[in-house]
DNA sequence: TTGTATGCGTTATCAT
DNA sequence: ATGATAACGCATACAA
C-alpha cells in the first residue's frame, strides 16, 4: 500500500510534484516525469480514493438499485448488466445495492458520498425510490417512467406510441380484429406501467381505426392457457386475424406451438406482432417481428445523462426522454386473410 | 449535506461528543446523547464515508468480480446473487466488476482502498485473478477452485467426492452400464474445472466398480442431438441401464423428451441423476434426483470467511472448503433392470 | 461527562 | 519548475 509519499520518497520529489505529475495541472520537466513515473510503476502506487474525494473529487461510483422482485428471483434484467457496462465504459464503477428498503440503501450510499449518482432499475408507475429523489442530493436517473419524476431524469421508450404504432401497421394491412396476449404474471404483479401504458394506448389507437381489440381471460388458477387463447380469440368468423403479444417470450412460444398445431400459418392465416419483449435472446419457434426492449440504448442514454449531471453539475431533475419504438420485421406481419380463415377448428 | 460540525452546532456540543454518541466509545450523558439523536436525524446526518476510512475504518465494500462470459452475456447468475445479498446481510455493499481486464479491475478497487475484499466468481482452473491475488493487497476468496490459489481462500462443493458419490450410488443399485450426458459449451468453452474434476472422478470410481461410462459423441457442428444420445447410449443390450447427466438442464429436458417418446420409464427402464444442477429453479418435464449447486451456502461460506478477514484481520490465504455433494431424492433413481431392456427400438 | 488538538492521504494555494 | 503547507470530515488521544 504505497502512498503518494513514498513515491515522493522514491523519486526523489516532493509528494505535491507527485501529485501534479499525475493531475498534469502543471508543467513539470521530463526528468522530474520519468523520475516519478518510474516510481508510481515499481511501486504499484494508486491514490487512495477516500482521500482524493475529501479533496472534492468524485468517487467515479454509480449505484444501482434493482427492484425488489428482481433481487428475489436472482434474474437480472439485461437492463441490470447493460447499465453496469455502460457505466464503466464512461470510467464508473458501479454499486449494486439490494437491500430491503431500497430508500433507505440510496440515502445511506448517497449522504455517505460512496455514490456519486443513482440509476433507478425496474420503475414503477407508483415508485417510492423515484419518489424520494429529492432527498439523495445527488444526481438520479430512472430507467423508466414513474409517475413521480419531479427530482428525478427518466428515459424510456415510449409505450404509448408503440401501441399506436402497433394499431398503425396493422389497420394499415387490413386487420380489424386483433387478439392481445399477455402474461399472467403481468396482471398480478404490481403494475409495471408500461404494460398498462402500452395496452391501452393500443385499445385507444384501435378504437379510432374501428379495431377490434381481444383478450383472452385466465384460467381460474391465474395461469396462462394457450390452447384457450387461440380458441378464445382466433377461431370463428370473428376471430382475430392478428395477434399482438405482450406476454414473456416463454409464454409466447407456447401459443406459437398451439398456432402450428392447429394449422395457422405465419403471416398468411394470422399475424404476429410482440412488443415490449427481447425475441433475440431467445429460441422462438417462428421468426415474430417485435417492437423490442433496447435495454442498451436506454442505459447508455441514462448514464450519459447521469454522468452529464455529475461531471458538470448539470440539473437533470425531470428531464424526461422517451425513445421512439423500434420495429423489427421478422416477417411475421401480413395483410389480413380476405374471407375464409386458415386455422383447423377440431 | 450535513457535517458532524453541523449536528454539533445543532446540538450545542462538539464534534467529537457527536462521534462519540454515535460510537458508543465513551459514557454520555442521556441528556446530551438525546439532543445530540435529535439534531442527527433532523438534519439526516450520515458520516462521510471517505473521511471515516481516513481515520483506519473500512468502507464496508466487497468487490464481486464475475467472470467475463457472464458479463458478455448480460446473464448474472445465482451465485452472484447470492454473494450479493450475503454480502449485504453481513453488512456489506457491493461493487461489481465488469472490466475486460479483471485483475487490473480487481488492483484499482483494492489498492484505491475502494474495496475491502474481493470475491471471485465463476472461476476456471487457470484463473488469473486468483493467481495474482496476492497483489491485491486485500482479502480475496474464490467461490471456485482454482489450481493457483495459495493467495486466495477457496470455497466449492467437492466434485470429486460428486463424482464418486455417483458413482457409489449407481453401482448400489446394481447399474454396469451409465451414460454420461454433458452439454455442448462445457467441450467448447474453458473448461470450468468442475465439469471435468466430476467427470474424472466418476469415472475412475465407475471403473473400480467395474462400471462402463458411455459419452455420446457431438453432431459433427457441435451441438447436442439427443436422439443421437438415446440411440448411442441406451439402446440394445449393451445399452446404459443409468444416465448422468451433466448437462444443463435445458439440454437435459430434450433428453428427457425423447426418453419419453422412446417408452423409457424412470427409474424403472432407466434411471436419471443430475450433477452439478440447479433443477429446481426449471420446470421439467420429469422429477430428476440430483446432487445439485448450493449457491446459498457456498456464498454465505464465502462472504463469512472473507468478512472474518476483513474485520479480524485473519489470514485467509490458501484456506480450502469443499462442501460435501448433497443429494436431493425426486426418484429418478431405480435398481438396474434384471435382463430385458425396456425402450422401443424403432 | 465533555471539549481541544492531531492526523489519516491527497490536492490546491502559496511561496521560492 | 518545484517545495512547503493548509484543508477536506472524521475519530481518537489527551486535557479538563
Amino acid at each position: 500500500m504505497a502512498g503518494i509519499k513514498d513515491v515522493a520518497k522514491a523519486a526523489g520529489v516532493s509528494a505535491s510534484t507527485v501529485s501534479y505529475v499525475l493531475s498534469g495541472k502543471r508543467s513539470i520537466s521530463t526528468k522530474t516525469s520519468d523520475k516519478v513515473l518510474r516510481a508510481i510503476d515499481e511501486l504499484g502506487y494508486i491514490p487512495d480514493a477516500s482521500a482524493q474525494k475529501m479533496r472534492g473529487k468524485i468517487n467515479h461510483v454509480i449505484a444501482i438499485a434493482p427492484g425488489r422482485r428482481e433481487v428475489k428471483h436472482s434474474s437480472l434484467s439485461a437492463y441490470f448488466m447493460q447499465t453496469a457496462l455502460q457505466a464503466k465504459a464512461a470510467g464508473y464503477d458501479v454499486l449494486l445495492l439490494t437491500g430491503e428498503d431500497a430508500v433507505e440503501d440510496i440515502k445511506r450510499v448517497t449522504h455517505s458520498n460512496l455514490a456519486d449518482g443513482i440509476v433507478l432499475l425496474d420503475v414503477e408507475q407508483d415508485d417510492a425510490r423515484a419518489a424520494m429523489a429529492a432527498e439523495y442530493g445527488k444526481p438520479c436517473v430512472a430507467i423508466g417512467y414513474p409517475d413521480q419524476h419531479d427530482d428525478c431524469a427518466c428515459v424510456d421508450i415510449n409505450f404509448e406510441a408503440m401501441g399506436r404504432l402497433a394499431a398503425q401497421k396493422l389497420h394499415d394491412l387490413g386487420h380489424k380484429r386483433v387478439a392481445l396476449l399477455r402474461s399472467v404474471e403481468n396482471l398480478n404483479e404490481p403494475v409495471s406501467g408500461y404494460f398498462l401504458l402500452f395496452r391501452d394506448s393500443l385499445i385507444a389507437a384501435a378504437d379510432k381505426f374501428g379495431m377490434t381489440i381481444m383478450e383472452s381471460a385466465l384460467t381460474e388458477d391465474g395461469s396462462f392457457d394457450p390452447n384457450q387463447f387461440v380458441s378464445d380469440c382466433l377461431f370463428g368468423d370473428a376471430g382475430a386475424t392478428a395477434v399482438v403479444s405482450q406476454a414473456d417470450p416463454a409464454v409466447l412460444n407456447l401459443m406459437l406451438g398451439v398456432l402450428r398445431v392447429a394449422k395457422f400459418a405465419i403471416p398468411d392465416n394470422v399475424s404476429v406482432l410482440s412488443c415490449g419483449t427481447l425475441l433475440a435472446s431467445q429460441p422462438m419457434k417462428e421468426s415474430i417481428s417485435e417492437m423490442p426492449m433496447t435495454p442498451k440504448e436506454l442505459c447508455r442514454q441514462a448514464i450519459g445523462i447521469l454522468v452529464e449531471s455529475i461531471e458538470r453539475h448539470r440539473d437533470i431533475r425531470g428531464i424526461v426522454k422517451l425513445f421512439r419504438p423500434k420495429f423489427i420485421d421478422r416477417g411475421s406481419l401480413g395483410p389480413a386473410p380476405i374471407s375464409t380463415r386458415g386455422g383447423d377448428a377440431t
